[in-house]
DNA sequence: CATCGATTTGAACAGGAATTCAAAAACGGA
DNA sequence: TCCGTTTTTGAATTCCTGTTCAAATCGATG
């Protein structure tokens, strides 16, 4: 008696979601440029025929999946910001979410991968970029609420100080995430609302 | 009649040099986790096997040439310092030296290759994190000089502006060879540079 | 200039990955 | 239940990469 295992058929779409998530992952493993076809069928638990029968093209995959990370990381900043209304909770609690939870936190893991094939791959700087600009566009608007209400009084425009605390964030997101053995979620958080209370003149005790 | 070329002959040291070099190109142009044997081989103009003979494992080689390009890159920063004596002077072409000179820099290319990787490799992780600790202690040793002459006024202690200060240099490196279309070397500098007003005191205009 | 060890080539080989495709399986609707 | 369509499998094929190795070449040395 010969028994024949198949995957559970979905629906188009509810495939390609699977399949994006698959792709996350394997990137987070192998990283965008070691990342095969392989990889993502395992991850998903298909053959690569199924994998390729939805996306002809892994690279279009790969691509997909990077953006469907960025959009799930920024929503979910914008979710937490949405809940507050005080300009102080809502710089402190922006700049803990722009950190990653740990070394393996997977959305932060999953835009580390961008960052040295965006110097190589137009469309994922292009990605990168555009969530970047978006992140600062989130800080600025809480800088000049803040600004206007009189909490904050900032010694730069915010333009500025948005750009440098976004930086900050991405950049300790590497740290972490390279497992420094002295930074983690909590020193880097202190460090960044260090330059940020400077920024705003407010001691950002909340 | 046939001719057959055969690629210079060089002593071990130098062909070994050599191949380190060509892998830093190899790794620039298709990633740490993309590159191949035959990358390496003809950005060297040398065979396949020759690579082989000289490294076994490419694995290996791709280590010492990140290696040497992190050192590369910190020399040449430490180089720099070394010329100057006034603190303020020497602030400002730090924060320079840190940053790419263009989207191509290859220095800084390098490096940010490694970001994503340091997350999945221990080894990388290592030797970035060592990177990033030693710049932190270029900068340390600057800002406790110019506070001691009594040219800074620190707005908080020296590590803590040190770490922000690199952290600001890697992200706007990312930034660049992502060639956003605002954030040049110019710009990326002047930013830094708002910080570094802020955190030191002082103007900075030398 | 003859020899010897070190270096490089080039071809052969092995393993693995992407791609193709016919057949099988699953699903939805009649 | 049966049928037509969609999805998935699995095997065959092709392509590509790493690896091995004998032969050729080079450079130094005596």
């Amino acid at each position: 008696m010969k028994v024949v295992v198949v995957a559970q058929r979905k629906s188009r779409s509810d495939r390609r979601i699977d399949l994006i998530d698959a792709a996350r992952r394997a990137i987070i493993r192998h990283g965008v440029d070691g990342v095969q076809l392989s990889h993502v069928a395992e991850e998903a638990g298909l053959t690569s025929g199924a994998v390729l029968y939805h996306y002809p093209d892994l690279r279009e995959l790969l691509v997909e999946a990077q953006h469907a990370g960025m959009e799930r990381f920024y929503e979910q900043r914008l979710r937490q910001l949405a809940k507050l209304t005080d300009p102080v909770e809502k710089l402190v609690v922006t700049i803990r979410s722009g950190l990653p939870t740990g070394p393996l936190d997977p959305d932060v893991r999953l835009l580390n991968e961008l960052g040295g094939a965006a110097g190589r791959n137009r469309v994922y700087g292009v990605l990168l970029t555009s969530l970047y600009d978006r992140q600062v566009s989130m800080y600025q608007a809480i800088l000049d609420t803040g600004a206007a209400l009189g909490v904050f009084r900032l010694s730069a425009d915010s333009v500025t100080i948005s750009r440098n605390l976004v930086a900050l964030e991405d950049a300790y997101g590497y740290r972490i995430t390279a497992r420094h053995p002295l930074i983690g979620p909590d020193e880097a958080a202190e460090l960044i609302l260090s330059y940020a209370r400077a920024a705003t003149g407010n001691d950002l005790a909340h």
